[in-house]
RNA sequence: GGGCCUGUGGGGUAGCUUGGUAUCCUUGUGGCUUCGGGAGCCAUAGACUUGAGUUCAAAUCUCAGCAGGCCCA
């Protein structure tokens, strides 16, 4: 049985790093540290992501942009709370040719201040409001910690999007949309993830507050997928964008932005993945079945048609299906396939033409059936349906497994994964409990109201006000 | 910022202690035979991170650079 070398459960972090080369989503060869080529079948699988975020977009009315990649230095330097959170880690731009420039370019490491210069512009009245626009685009930060492949890179692939509302309240409204649009995008790809309110000295340069988006990975390190940022008018007062009421006075906007970037694809990867390979959930698999004709000597013609009219019968209905017809034996295709996390596997060979039958095989179960030819659109529309169920569920299980509530460090010193503990809201306690529990604040759960009613800060003993999570992260 | 380690065909490696002939697996290419879980045979291609030094002779020893990994602050 050919397998990684490294098992997922037993060296995550190493098994993690066997894939994604093997499975040919990019090249860590590239000279640069945290900057890693991506491959035609990795590009392809986050162009599919992308094509779900696209779809959601549509569906809430944000209108695509493109913005440069260049940010004046005086531009960025505009809110300072920003600077802090960013400075150390720009990539700047001092020479063009052989002249030193005037003023400083950096590479955006987000797009704020290169876009909210151009806001300013744009919005006159309430009548030019909300605003409501994204972009999918690189941007580069300076890591200096060790670097991951679609985990930790330098230069990112970045979906952000940016609002601008009336008051708080619609700002607020937006933020209620943004939960919605993870929820659907997320459960297409059968990654289940929590919702934390990150604690203030945690949340996004410049933010009032921040929502992060984070996974559990099968090390029990969690992994943030993405933020969604309520700005208030922390931007909009720096960047002067202003806009006049319907009663004719001028008011400040209240702006939101929700990033995401490839870590969906290291989530995908990693939370999904076994010692074969990817298992991609139908919905962002590159290739959703791949048809295997199984040739005898003799009997070349017979089965080839017989592929060719199941492939037929699904391009019809818009499954995205690939006849492999490489001159190497069957064997060496299913595992090929199986690499690449093709959810469903058709073969086809004599034996089964003179039945009218074909072969399943589905990627994440391993399960082998024969069914009808006939029925090929119908069955396989309904595997997807089970596969997407079972990857969800098997993932939503392990992180339930390993969300832990507790009332004491004691109790959470041995427990691996996400740890729920009541706290008193003093800073100073919560760096004491990462350090007990060698971890670090997520955040407060959003999404349900539990109060820790008569419960004492693990720490210092005092009344507690919040639950707080913690874990080991990426 | 401080410390430690590593660099050999496309990938994975042996050789380095004790200087002299670069090993094995995989991959690529051409051909014949094959095809229900990595088929076989034949032919063929391909490497010592860069520079300097020591030496008759350097993958091997020394120094420096570049690149990567790890640990600490």
């Amino acid at each position: 049985m050919p397998e990684t070398k490294c098992k997922k459960d037993e060296d995550f972090n190493e098994w993690y790093n066997e894939i994604v080369e093997l499975a040919d989503l990019c090249d860590k060869r590239y000279p640069i540290k945290g900057m890693n080529v991506w491959r035609p079948y990795g590009w392809k699988l986050m162009n599919h992501v992308d094509k779900l975020i696209h779809e959601e977009m549509r569906k809430t009315n944000h209108q695509e942009v493109n913005f440069p990649l260049l940010i004046p230095e005086s531009s960025f330097k505009k809110e300072e709370e920003h600077i802090e959170g960013f400075g150390s880690e720009v990539f700047w731009i001092t020479h063009a040719g052989l002249n030193q420039l005037e003023e400083r370019w950096l590479l955006r490491p987000t797009s704020e201040t290169a876009m909210y210069p151009m806001f300013s512009l744009w919005i006159r009245s309430h009548a030019d409001l909300p605003l409501k626009i994204y972009q999918i685009v690189n941007t580069f930060r300076y890591e200096t910690k060790q670097t991951r492949a679609f985990i930790r890179v330098r230069e990112i692939h970045f979906f952000e999007a940016h609002t601008c509302h009336v008051n708080f309240e619609s700002a607020e409204d937006q933020i209620r949309e943004d939960k919605e649009i993870a929820k659907r995008l997320f459960e297409k790809m059968c990654l289940p993830f929590i919702f934390c309110k990150r604690p203030e000295w945690d949340k996004f340069a410049g933010a009032y507050y921040t929502i992060s988006i984070d996974v559990l990975m099968p090390s029990n390190r969690t992994l943030q997928l993405g933020s969604i940022h309520q700005y208030r008018d922390n931007f909009s007062k720096p960047y002067e964008i202003s806009y006049e009421t319907d009663e004719g006075t001028h008011a400040y906007c209240h702006q939101t932005t929700y990033g995401m970037s490839e870590r969906i694809l290291g989530a995908l990867v990693g939370i999904h993945g076994d010692n074969k390979g990817l298992v991609m959930p139908p919905e962002v698999a590159p290739r959703q079945v791949v048809i295997i004709p199984i040739i005898f000597k003799g009997k070349e013609r017979i089965v080839m048609d017989a592929c060719k009219d199941i492939y037929d019968n699904l391009i019809k209905i818009g499954i995205r299906v690939h006849i492999d017809d490489r001159d190497i034996t069957p064997g060496n295709k299913y595992y090929d396939w199986e690499l690449k996390g093709v959810p469903l596997r058709i073969e086809i060979g004599p034996r089964d033409v003179e039945n009218q039958q074909m072969v399943l095989v589905r990627r994440d179960t391993g399960e082998k059936k024969s069914v009808p030819i006939q029925k090929a659109d119908e069955i396989v529309q309904q595997i997807f349906g089970l596969i997407n169920q079972n990857l969800y569920l098997k993932a939503k299980e392990f992180l339930d497994k390993n969300i832990h509530r507790v009332h004491s460090v004691e109790e959470a010193r041995n427990l691996e994964g996400i740890i729920e503990i009541p706290w008193c809201g003093n800073e100073k306690c919560a760096l004491e409990i990462e350090n007990v529990l060698e971890g670090n604040t997520l955040g407060e759960p959003i999404d349900d109201s539990d109060r820790p009613d008569n419960c004492y800060c693990s720490l210092c003993g005092q009344s507690a006000e919040k639950w707080m999570r913690y874990a080991r992260t990426y």
